[in-house]
RNA sequence: GUGGCCGUAGCUCAGCCCGGUUAGAGCGCCAGGUUGUGGCCCUGGAGGUCGGGGGUUCAAGUCCCCUCGGUCACCCCA
């Protein structure tokens, strides 16, 4: 036997187990997601949790997520594996797969692990939802898939929701414009702290989004995507933007927005929830991903999506006081003074009726029985004491309302609730 | 990975600066007031390795060091 701990045990750091009413509340998030994205056709995948480390590879050689906060490990077969850190690579490697027909719109909802110093809205364990369409190039799915994600926010009743959108251009302005922008900031070099240079030896793009104050002289200069796209790439661009407009989807184009995974191309857009005032006010974010069915060995296939943050939508919902946590308590519940007998066969009768009910175990004087009854969040309380079961009765109090309690025959007491909930 | 702040009852916190008898409050929980009636009120009760370890001291919740955890920011991103 392993000896007890010397404390005890607690969840891992950046860990959390989500009890009630949050794990309603979130649930409930999922099923209004759920039901919007079905609405437009799109059909649930579930991946596996845990992929070989090569699918996660192709977020981005320089990015942070691959290099520094994967869980990966060797699995007892010597495969190199990893827990997955988002689900955009998992859905296109099961694409590739089974190759399904085109267009092969899904979404999905699942936990992703991180291993990241945990903040407000930033936790070693997070839910995502999200959608993912394969096999279609038409600017006009770019529109459908954002309007998707601002139709979810309005699902659940965020307001104050900004979104961003901009173009990094085809695979060859991308680079064009990285090449760019690594000239502009090694000409500027002097005005960049230490981690600012080791950023512009990874990834000079990321450099555009920095928050150090000392960076803004440089980033404000800097060249813009705009003057690289080609005209395709261009076209391509506006066509989704006057989709936005044609669907009333407010937006604001930001140039500087580049995103953290490396397999984005095109369009990229981002969510940003003004209510909150925490750093993590990124509620979701996507875009195309062009070249990564090809990158996991599948043949050349268009891609776009986006990835919404379960705990970061609720935060923000908090923050602007809707969607709350509710605790949904029990129809009925049964208070029994002859022993128990009768309130463990009466929960049974009324659950197996489709009534919730519920009980105190151990007995218990009638007045804290009544006081779990209450409580229980239930409507009504049925009491059953001697009187009763001599009487063939059951008590029904209206726990809500002021209605007087009356007398009704055991073996219709279930009829009566069904009756009196109006079920 | 780097830095600031914080760890005292189930929860929110006071006490720490100026070490000193049995460590407090509110809420919650349990019981009683009402021999079979919840929510309000009153009374009583249970519940604490003062995050953990070491040190200083006659004496440490209080001072010092280490460590673990939380939190916020950087970084990164959902």
């Amino acid at each position: 036997m392993t000896p007890a701990p010397d404390q005890p045990f607690r969840a891992l750091t950046g860990m959390r187990d989500v009890l009630a009413p949050e794990s309603a509340r979130r649930r409930a998030l999922v099923a209004r997601f759920a039901a919007t994205v079905e609405l437009a056709g799109y059909r649930e995948v579930q991946p596996p949790l845990v992929e070989e480390l090569g699918v996660f590879l192709r977020m981005g050689e320089a990015t942070d997520v691959v290099t520094k906060e994967m869980y990966d490990f060797e699995d007892r077969d010597g495969t190199r594996v990893a827990l997955r850190p988002e689900l955009t690579a998992g859905v296109v490697r099961a694409f590739v797969q089974h190759h399904p027909t085109t267009p092969w719109k899904v979404w999905y909802s699942g936990t992703n692990f991180r291993h990241e110093r945990p903040q407000r809205g930033r936790y070693r364990s997070f839910e995502q939802v999200g959608v993912e369409v394969l096999g279609v190039d038409d600017p006009d799915l770019d529109v459908e898939v954002i309007a998707l994600a601002w139709a979810s926010f309005a699902a659940i009743g965020l307001r104050q929701v900004r979104l961003l959108v901009n173009s990094l251009g085809e695979h060859e302005d991308r680079d064009r414009y990285n090449e760019a922008v690594r000239d502009h900031f090694l000409a500027r070099r002097s005005e960049l702290g230490e981690a600012s240079l080791a950023t512009l030896k990874r990834n000079p793009l990321r450099l555009l989004d920095s928050k150090r104050p000392e960076d803004a002289g440089a980033v404000a200069a800097a060249p813009r995507i705009e003057d690289f796209l080609s005209p395709a790439a261009a076209a391509h661009f506006e066509r989704v933007q006057d989709g936005l407009r044609a669907l009333e989807v407010p937006f604001e184009v930001a140039p500087r927005l580049v995103r953290g995974l490396d397999y984005y191309r095109r369009t990229t857009f981002e969510f940003v929830a003004d209510a909150l005032d925490a750093a993590q006010n990124a509620i979701g974010g996507g875009g195309r991903y062009d070249g990564l069915a090809e990158d996991l060995g599948g043949s050349p296939t268009d891609g776009i999506g986006f990835a919404l943050g379960v705990d970061r939508m609720l935060l923000a919902c908090d923050a602007e006081a809707v969607f709350p946590a509710q605790d949904e308590g029990v129809d009925v519940f049964v208070v029994d003074l002859t022993g128990g007998a009768a309130a463990r066969d009466l929960t049974h009768e009324l659950r197996s009726a489709g009534v919730a009910a519920d009980r105190r175990f151990g007995g218990g004087s009638m007045k804290s029985q009544m006081k779990s009854a209450d409580r229980s969040g239930a409507r009504f309380a049925l009491l059953v004491g001697e009187d009763e079961l001599a009487a063939g009765q059951v008590t029904v109090r209206d726990l809500r309302g002021d209605a007087p309690q009356s007398g009704v025959a055991r073996d219709e007491v279930v009829a009566e609730i069904h009756r009196r909930l109006g079920t």
